[in-house]
DNA sequence: GGTGTCCATAGGGTTCTTCTATGGATGTTT
DNA sequence: AAACATCCATAGAAGAACCCTATGGACACC
């Protein structure tokens, strides 16, 4: 016979409260259950653990050292299974979740504060990495979560569309190309360019934009973060071409986001998990805001979220 | 439904093995029965442990989490059953003992060393303390197990007969009444008498029988410590009337233990312990090692034990 | 001597547990 | 491509475990 968690908090009721009956009681089971499960763990001991009398059981010297030291792993256990079931419950936990520099900005901020009011105990690693570089961070195991840029076919991984993420012209305010609507490319070209690194998804995308009219792209500044391209455009040194999810529109109106006219100039943000893998409780929590956040305020042209391999 | 530890156990194995099948096997049980305890398990807390896959199964983080403190909560348990079975088995514990002195030097080091001989594990405290001062010793708990007298009734206390110790003479060797066999009374009377202090259990033994007999005793030297007695009359200072289970057969022919013709020049040494309290295992072989030893060698003269109220 | 407290026992019903046998899904080998 | 191997899930049934109610015996306290 194995000794069973319920028999051990069973001599720690008892050693406690000092008589069958009350720990019964505290329990809330019978007492001849407890007599049971305490003949049942002295036997499987080969120890008398309790002495029986008249006026209670006192514990035998084994039996106060074993009920002291159950009472501990008892609580430990317990206390355990706490935490899981507040993992469970999405009010605790922790997500490790690899983002794009570009939706840290906007989108994840927004979705951040939407979790922390329904899921205030979550708590998340943001590592921020450029697109190609996710990937592998989730394949490794580094992080379980990631917003990325739609990639070609990963078997490993499982995505679903979060956003679809427009290029915008990012001009400054009282700038000629403001508010006139959407602006074609071959206006931009005209502009001095501010864009980002030719490594970076962004600007191969917009290389590529480019190229397929027969155009060439020679930018006139070229930089790492996407915060510096606004603050060049908004210190009216030139024209960014940046995703519309790296723009705060708190920023209006010192410099404003302009639509461009050209419909290959976005890009697919994902959520990207390993396929096969289940996502955990708080990386749910979390994934529901995100599509909350996508959904909502900072773009209005966001999509519906779908699936795909 | 409880959390059980033998589905904190499934979940360890299963991790640790990757795979079902294989945990199954190393915990002797089919693999349906982890399906189903696992199944039980996630049930139980809401969450998803494992990602399973024909390749075998992977744990999720909190799987990952919860296997990692479930293996170290499980070994705990482990361990501690293990040590009360030692206990239980009289492979190791400890017993608190209280011991008169003058056993102290015959009897419970020859029970020591058979207790070492068959239960190397159990360690012992002893507490020398003087007649008076054991019942109070066990009663409030500070010791388990005690060798005392026997003294009025006890209702707290049962006891059991250890042997009956008589008092002897101790001569240096070649002196008068060595060799003669037993000697009576009044020859002792005769002879400068090192007794122990007037509120010792022997001296108040020993005062009692000389009056009984309308002796008055005036005692040469008067110490506390029964080697010093020893000491004196190897000395050839006087002749020392002391328990025989303080006079240790190996100090002959320095000094020699002669019979006193006395019938109620004699003490019974009883082992005594809390009533109602079980002793536990250790101290039963202790107890079993004393009887043997009080029943052989050292004291030819010893006496069944028998039990008392 | 009655009464109350405490633990043990007995018997029975329900729930758990575990087993064997089998099936479905998915890589792997021939 | 088909056969095979591996892995986990499901089903059904037997057995064990568990817990309850009812009751009894021992002992202390009025």
């Amino acid at each position: 016979m194995d000794v069973s968690i319920r028999q051990a908090r069973a001599l720690v009721a008892v050693v406690r409260l000092g008589s069958f009956t009350r720990a019964a009681q505290a329990l809330g089971v019978s007492q001849p259950t407890l007599t049971v499960q305490l003949r049942g763990l002295e036997e499987a001991l080969g120890l008398t653990l309790l002495d029986r009398s008249v006026r209670g059981s006192v514990p035998t010297a084994e039996g106060q050292r074993l009920a002291e030291a159950f009472g501990r792993l008892v609580g430990d256990f317990d206390l355990l299974v706490g935490e899981a079931r507040e993992v469970a419950a999405q009010r605790a936990g922790l997500v490790r979740l690899a983002a794009l520099p570009s939706v840290g900005t906007t989108v994840l901020p927004e979705a951040l504060a939407r979790l922390r009011e329904g899921s205030p105990g979550i708590r998340v690693m943001i590592r921020d990495a450029v697109a190609h570089r996710i990937p592998a961070l989730v394949k490794a195991g580094e992080v379980e979560l990631a917003i990325g840029t739609e990639l070609g076919p990963e078997p490993e991984l499982r995505t679903e569309r979060l956003l679809r993420d427009r290029m915008v012209a990012v001009v400054p305010g009282g700038h000629a190309l403001a508010g006139a609507g959407a602006v074609p490319l071959s206006a931009l070209a005209a502009e001095p360019l501010i864009l980002t690194d030719p490594q970076s998804s962004v600007r191969v995308l917009v290389d590529r934009c480019f190229a397929a009219r027969g155009m060439a792209v020679s930018p006139a500044y070229e930089v790492t973060y996407m915060s510096t391209a606004i603050g060049l455009a908004r210190a009216g040194l030139g024209v960014a071409i940046l995703p519309s999810s790296a723009v705060d529109a708190a920023l209006a109106p010192a410099v404003l986001a302009v639509p461009v006219e050209a419909a290959d100039l976005e890009r697919e943000v994902v959520l990207a998990w390993r396929a096969g893998r289940s996502l955990s409780p708080p990386a749910r929590a979390l994934v529901a805001a995100l599509r909350m956040a996508a959904r909502g305020e900072p773009h209005p042209a966001g999509p519906q979220p779908g699936s795909s391999a």
